[in-house]
DNA sequence: CAGTGGTCTAGACCACAAC
DNA sequence: TTGTGGTCTAGACCACTGA
């Protein structure tokens, strides 16, 4: 084991064991680099282990302290509203300040042609380097700057197509409506959840750490299955802070829905940074 | 922006553009630091970025390659199986396989006393600082070394004290009769998603790295609710690799369940480091 | 103005991977 | 054997925080 990986782990067993609780301050880098007799860098490094792992947090040059575990927003959906509403988040009684923030260019809605992330692009049924139009927003409580949510609406090919939807004053909402008419049949829904690391565009927009936090990923999917073989008309992609959210379930008694589970593809973020 | 952000931002452009497609082996970063006038220590800082961002991996000392996005498994929780079933694990037909694997320790399943994480003493309505008996399995594919799920079980100490359970032969499932019996009302089940970095211990048990993926952790919450307010009987901590597993669940229509929404606090990892 | 974390350099040695 | 990433050091300067 590496000296930092070591001195890692004794910090690490201070923490944990409540030594250093959650808000305390940490020792001085300098000194305790002087403390083990080691250099000022391989001390950075064991910190830098530890803020990768979410532990323990510098706050600029005022000191690094343990990482507080701040409250989670306990997050259920609830369909009904989803069937009326455009937005695409997570909402109940703790979202209702909720409303859409603005996006770093200003808008709040930013419609933009992009590569399609990997899984997405597997459940739309499209080649992994399609580029298609998405539909972007930012959605929180204008209140508390870190309780928000990123959300892209990725529209299938044959919905576009077949529909004008995009377009105008028809919000979601309404094209849930639309495709139920055109399609003869009720929509589905369902929800895939992972994590990945932030990029840093996403990490600032959703004022969350670029490291040691990961993102909590929904992909929310509209898609007619009754008649034949499932047709996906949307995915959305709703990404939140893991430290701030936690999403809840119910599990309903006995036997529970189940559909395709052929293994999805991983994704990392494909959002063009600014070069 | 510090220089080696610069290059990694560079580096990002040229990995999410496909320039480097997964797989891809990256420039050396001697070659690297070179071309851009830099030193060593500084292409190292913006190579360490993106590792921690999850996109690059090196492996060993053969290289430095873009990561690969798996196929992640879909998983679904059965209901039916889990009122039968003493493993505490998603299961379905991708599952068929798994059994319950060797623990650091040796063992398949280890019991010992520990300090409760902050979110699960929460759950239980217990004081932060308690110390409550266990009971920790590993549980996988034997052929897939990847695909396994550590998995904790909390039982509430009313429940320990009610019913003499844990100890001899009686599994889990023979539990909840057992407990459904006791309390002449139905169990029920809901479950709590969220994500945070692996402590080594865990990143070594689920064999991910520990620097770049997140665990996907979930609480599979048990409890009585149909007689006055909610009491909670065992909290099952399950924890897998957010690169390797995505969780989904159907979206039933109309009006979804709901409960009891105050904040859930976070957690980091509790267990003791071996000093 | 002192304290503290952030960045950067030049140079060195090690250990394992792949041939 | 060579290539490659991993670790470590001593020393320096910067920029923001907070008294």
């Amino acid at each position: 084991m590496a000296r930092y990986e070591e001195i890692a782990q004794d910090l690490r067993v201070l923490i944990t064991s409540g030594e250093y609780p959650p808000g305390a301050a940490l020792p001085l880098m300098r000194d305790l680099a002087e403390q083990y007799g080691v250099s000022d860098i391989t001390m950075r490094r064991a910190y830098g282990l530890l803020t990768g792992e979410g532990l323990i947090e510098s706050r600029g040059r005022s000191g690094t302290f343990v990482r507080e575990h701040p409250d989670r927003l306990r997050l259920t959906v609830r369909t009904r509203q989803m069937e009326r509403d455009e937005l695409g988040y997570y909402s109940g009684p703790e979202t209702q300040g909720w409303r859409p923030l603005q996006l770093p260019d200003g808008e709040q809605t930013q419609v933009v042609t992009l590569l399609v992330p990997a899984d997405i692009a597997d459940t739309l049924g499209v080649a992994p380097d399609t580029r298609l139009t998405v539909r972007r927003r930012l959605i929180g409580d204008p209140d508390v700057e870190t309780h928000r949510q990123l959300a892209d609406s990725w529209l299938a090919p044959w919905v576009a197509e077949e529909l004008p939807l995009l377009s105008g004053r028809t919000g979601l909402g309404g094209m849930y409506d639309r495709l139920e008419e055109w399609g003869s049949q009720p929509l589905q829904w369902r929800e895939e959840i992972s994590a990945r690391m932030p990029s840093p565009e996403e990490a600032a927009a959703l004022v969350m750490p670029s490291t040691g936090v990961p993102l909590l990923r929904t992909l929310r999917i509209t898609y007619f299955a009754e008649a034949g073989p499932e047709r996906v008309a949307e995915v959305q992609d709703i990404r939140m802070s893991a430290a701030v959210f936690a999403l809840g379930y119910p599990l309903p008694r006995g036997e529970s829905a189940r559909w395709p589970v052929e293994p999805a593809t991983g994704d990392y973020y494909q959002d063009p940074p600014e070069a």
